[in-house]
DNA sequence: TCATTGGGTTAATGAAATGTTAATGTCCGG
DNA sequence: CCGGACATTAACATTTCATTAACCCAATGA
C-alpha cells in the first residue's frame, strides 16, 4: 500500500482528508507540525509528502527544503493558501513538484496526487483495453492499430466513461450530469462533438461499436472483450 | 431484490427512511452504529451504503474508508449536515459516490439512490417474460427465438404497456392516451402501425397472441405467463 | 349479396435528433 | 498582447423514425 505523508496543523482539515485519502486505498501519515513531520518522513520514507506552507514552527516550504536534502528524489505537493504571494508560486511552480491552492476540492488533490506518483513511477497507471486499443486515462493516451494519440482532458473522460459503463445504454442525460454536471441543450450538442471525435478515433477497431440509441443515449459495444457467440440481428427489415 | 445498507443513529429518522425505501421496492438494512453498519456490509454485500456522517462510536467516513478498503467499487452515499466544512464535504462526491445534506426529501434520496445504482450497473434492469421472449425496457431490446430485435422507444413504451396489462382489454383510446398523451383519427392510424410492427417482433412466439377486439381495442394473451424453464435461479450477481 | 366500417400493412414523407466540420470564445503561459 | 490548446457554439449535412397516406382485407349487417 502507498504510504502519503499528511503535515497540516488544521486538525479538522487534517482528519477529513485523512480519511479521504484513506478511502480512496492510501496509507496518511498524519502530522500537525512540521517537526513531527520531519520524524515521520525519516521513520516512514512516504511516497510523497504533502506539505501545508502556513506552519506554526517549521514552516511547510522549510521543511521541503530539509526534505529535498536529506532526499533530492522525494516528491513533495504544497498546500497554500489562494493569497499567497506570486513569487512563492512562481517557485513552487519551477520547481519539480506540484502545488494546490485551498480551499480545493478533494478530487483534484487526489488527481494530482495520482499523477505525481505516477510520474515519479510509484504508482502503475491504469490502463483500459478496447478491442485491439489501449486507454491510459491518465495520460489521455489512446493507442492502437500502429496510433498513439494524445486525447484532450473531455475526450478522455468520456471515453472513460463509456467504458466503464460497456454494454449499457447510457443515456445522454446521464452522461451530460455526469461530465459537465448538468444538462441542457446546448451541452448536448457539445456531447455530440466529443462522440464524433470519439468515434473518429476508434474507426479502425471493426469491433468496436459505438452506437446511437436515438431519443435515448449512447452503448459502446466491444465484440473482443464480450465474446457473445452470436445472434445480433437489426431491429428493422 | 436490491439491498440498501442504511447507517443512521437516529432511531426516528432511520425508521422513517427504511421504511419509505422500502416502500420503494429496496430490501433495507438498518444499523444504528457504524460497528453493526460494518457487520450488516460484511455479511450482506449491499448494492449501496448510505452512511450518516455524524455517528457515535465509528463515524461514517471512517466506516465509509474502511468499507472502500475492503471493495474500492463499493457506492456510497452520505448524509450530512450542512455546516461549515461544507466545501471539503462537497468533495465527497466522487466516482460512484454521491453526498445529500440534512434536511432532505425522501424523494431526492431516492432519485440520487436510483442514479448512483444506475451509474455504477447494480440496477437490475428490469427483464420482462412474453412467452418465450424476454424483454428489457431500459435497453428497449427484444430477445428470443434467437434473435435479439433492437425496438425504437415508441415501440418499447407500447409493448411495455401491453405487457404491464396482459389478458386485459386496453381500449384503444386507453393506450393513445397513456403513450401519445391524446387521442385522434391520425394518432390512432399510428397505433394500428405500431401495433403491426410488434406483431411482427412477436409473430415466432405460436404461444402469444395480440388480438384485436374490433371496435374496442388489444389483448395481449400469453399461454404460457410464468416461464419457469429450470425453476427461478436469479441469473445475475 | 353488397355496402360500410374498422383495422392491417407497406411505403412515402417530413420533423427532429444526431453527425460533422468550422468558427468562436476562453484560458493560460510567455 | 500574442499564440496555442481546447471547449463550446454555430452552421450545415445526414439519419432516424413517428406520422401520414394509400391501398388492402375482414368483419358486420341489411
Amino acid at each position: 500500500m502507498i504510504t502519503l505523508l499528511l503535515v497540516e496543523d488544521d486538525q479538522d482539515l487534517g482528519k477529513i482528508l485523512k480519511q479521504y485519502l484513506e478511502m480512496q486505498g492510501f496509507r496518511v501519515l498524519l502530522a500537525g507540525t512540521g517537526e513531527k513531520g520531519w520524524t515521520l518522513f525519516l521513520e516512514e520514507h512516504p511516497a510523497l509528502c504533502i506539505l501545508d506552507i502556513m506552519l506554526p514552527g517549521m514552516d511547510g516550504l522549510s521543511l521541503g527544503k530539509k526534505i529535498k536534502q536529506k532526499n533530492a528524489d522525494q516528491p513533495l505537493l504544497f498546500l497554500t493558501a489562494r493569497t499567497s504571494k506570486e513569487d512563492i508560486l512562481k517557485g513552487l511552480k519551477t520547481g519539480a513538484d506540484d502545488y494546490i491552492c485551498k480551499p480545493f476540492e478533494p478530487e483534484e488533490l487526489v488527481l494530482r496526487i495520482r499523477n505525481i506518483l505516477r510520474r515519479t513511477g510509484r504508482l502503475e497507471p491504469e490502463a483500459l483495453h478496447i478491442g485491439k486499443f489501449l486507454f491510459i486515462p491518465d495520460r489521455l493516451e489512446l493507442s492502437g492499430y500502429g496510433n498513439t494519440y494524445r486525447l484532450t482532458l473531455k475526450e478522455s473522460q468520456l471515453l472513460k466513461y463509456l467504458l466503464a459503463h460497456r454494454d449499457q445504454l447510457l443515456r445522454r442525460e446521464d452522461i451530460l450530469v455526469e461530465l459537465w454536471g448538468e444538462n441542457d441543450y446546448f451541452l448536448g450538442r457539445s456531447l455530440d462533438v466529443f462522440i464524433s471525435r470519439i468515434r473518429k478515433y476508434l474507426k479502425p477497431g471493426k469491433d468496436i461499436q459505438l452506437e446511437t440509441i436515438r431519443g435515448v443515449g449512447y452503448v459502446l459495444r466491444t465484440t473482443i472483450d464480450d465474446p457473445r457467440p452470436n445472434g445480433r440481428s437489426s431491429g428493422r427489415g
